[in-house]
DNA sequence: ATTTTTCATGAAAGCGTTTTCTACACTTGC
DNA sequence: GCAAGTGTAGAAAACGCTTTCATGAAAAAT
């Protein structure tokens, strides 16, 4: 019972026009007789003709696919991130090649290239840290890029995401008007310019607003996983801070359940307060206080830039600050 | 400094040769004197150029692109599913698209059919239901299809998993075990086989097993969502139930959170147990108890799974089941 | 030295569309 | 009644590759 591949021109045969016809009445075009199009409709009906997506891109140039760069979809962050580029991609008819890179250099390069190889229309990469050679190979291509959730330092690329220097410094200085004065600064690597360039400015700007001096050995800098921030609620709980700020929900949440187990009594003891609002944030006991952030729509926004970048839209402005907030929940006072 | 698209047309005059030979070497051919490919590569090198995947799609009638769909990236279970997936996929060369069902029938279908139209080399389906309507769909095309982490009832569907009667009856048997007699069954909707099917088939057996009745009382159906699981929990207080079994890590976290919030003690007064194992599961406190799935591998065999069908070869079991654990928490007694 | 094999390569026909150009048959406008 | 438009449609050339078939040269076999 295997039917065979209908194509466009079986379709043109048993209609009695031609392909371009048949081209036509699929794509919309207006230039047919009415009656000619209910025809030919039919036969596609009929022989339940679906147009060949690979042949209409390379005849078009279009491939109506859009490649995502994520470091790793099973991370909450990204994946809520993903699912606002999904989203708003669907609503525009555009499919998505996802690509997990792991945030390795070599990695993403090496997805950056598969993705043109298969002519996507468009690119969303999410992640950290941009290499020298990436950017290059970004600006050296035609096809547009938008960064969702992070910002490239040089903004040289077209990017969504929030203000990390503000929100960092007003969940910083919260900490500080609930009477902490050693307050750790808790990040994964310093290199990437999220953690070392604008979180850490907006630590140090609170701490400075309130004439604390900053003190290096508050730096800690980590990776991003649960098990980093068990293991450094060792290192936290044997010295004089009380409190700290997280970049990363699951490594706040180590610090959080690391410093319970231990005994530690958070909030009244210790306050933390995290950056990514991710449902982990609200699953733990006691609740994450947290930046809250969009992160679905920062997504979504990111693809909605980039559709307008693929048709060649003017873009009054490339680099898109979306607000942020901070909610008051269990690991700090009030 | 735009360069443009440079073709295998382009090569082929640098170097000297026909196109035929330029795609012999980009594409491994034997039959290429070490020279010439040798001055193929310069060339490629030189300028640049990287292969049309759309083209060649077309011509070779492959796309090496496979597609997923998945009811939603930012649920953690499926989203490690998609990992094991994602990492085989690229072992093997194949992309992805990845399209967000919603476990939405209507949904499923359109996006079933854009996949076949991007002329996807074969699918990964992950949902809990399968229509009539789907499946018809799935066995007309003769693009290969495997069932990610669920099962088709019918089994007319390749597909792996685990043996959701075994570890679901392994689960209540220990909750019956620790003294409850009174059990909860909570999950999604029972007009899923996963649940309606096999899990409570799993708990009638092991209630069975323990000469305990059958009480239509204590099955809970509703949505996988946190939300739910806290609502679920004030009911669950008032009653003489003293321990569940839950089909959903999200679900599951709400009842333990919700029971929690209310003053009861986990699992002094209330036993829980979970069944996926993400790690939600263990972010909580207390740790819940759970049945241990290997997701990622689920994802990564499926994946395997489907290159050999799409590679023609033999399968011998199209019913892949993957052995699971019981892993003891902090919400069972011992 | 001649025939047969093998090897390396080129020519050209697809793959299933879109799109540009051309053409024809009608309407209009005057 | 004729020139100029205006829809409606077809022919055919791309799009950038893979792949089959043919071919000539070199190697091997006779």
């Amino acid at each position: 019972m295997e039917k065979q591949t209908v194509t466009i021109y079986d379709v043109a045969r048993e209609a009695g026009v031609s392909m371009a016809t048949v081209s036509r009445v699929v794509n919309g075009n207006q230039n047919v007789k009415p009656a000619t199009r209910q025809r030919v409709n039919d036969v596609i009906d009929k022989l339940d003709y679906r147009p060949n997506a690979v042949a209409r891109g390379l005849a078009s140039k279009k491939s109506t696919t859009i490649g995502v760069i994520i470091p790793d979809v099973t991370n909450g962050y990204f994946a809520s991130l993903a699912r606002g580029i999904d989203d708003v991609a669907s609503m525009y008819k555009y499919n998505i090649i996802m690509e997990n890179s792991d945030e390795n250099d070599q990695k993403e390069m090496l997805v950056l290239n598969t993705l043109l190889a298969k002519q996507v229309d468009g690119i969303i990469f999410m992640g950290n840290r941009v290499t020298d050679k990436l950017r290059d190979e970004f600006s050296h291509s035609r096809t547009p890029i938008v960064f969702a959730g992070s910002v490239d330092d040089q903004e040289s690329v077209p990017s969504v995401s929030i203000d990390y220097v503000e929100s960092t410094a007003e969940a910083v200085s919260k900490l500080i008007k609930e009477g902490n004065k050693k307050i750790a600064f808790i990040s994964g690597s310093l290199s990437e310019p999220i953690n070392g360039k604008y979180r850490l400015a907006g630590y140090k700007q609170a701490l400075k607003e309130a004439g604390i001096k900053f003190d290096e050995k508050l730096i800690f800098e980590t990776d991003y996983s649960y098990e980093s921030g068990i293991k450094l609620a060792s290192q936290l709980k044997d010295t004089d801070i009380t409190a700290a700020f997280a970049g990363d929900d699951r490594l706040a949440a180590g610090v959080l359940n690391g410093l319970t187990d231990q005994g530690v009594k958070v909030p009244d003891q210790f306050a933390l307060i995290t950056s990514n609002d991710t449902q982990v944030a609200q699953l733990v006991r006691p609740q994450l206080t947290s930046i809250t952030q969009p992160l679905y729509d920062i997504g979504a926004v990111s693809m909605r830039l980039l559709t307008k970048l693929m048709n060649k839209e003017e873009i009054d402005e490339p680099t898109i600050t979306l607000p942020y907030g901070l909610d008051s929940r269990e690991t700090t006072k009030k």
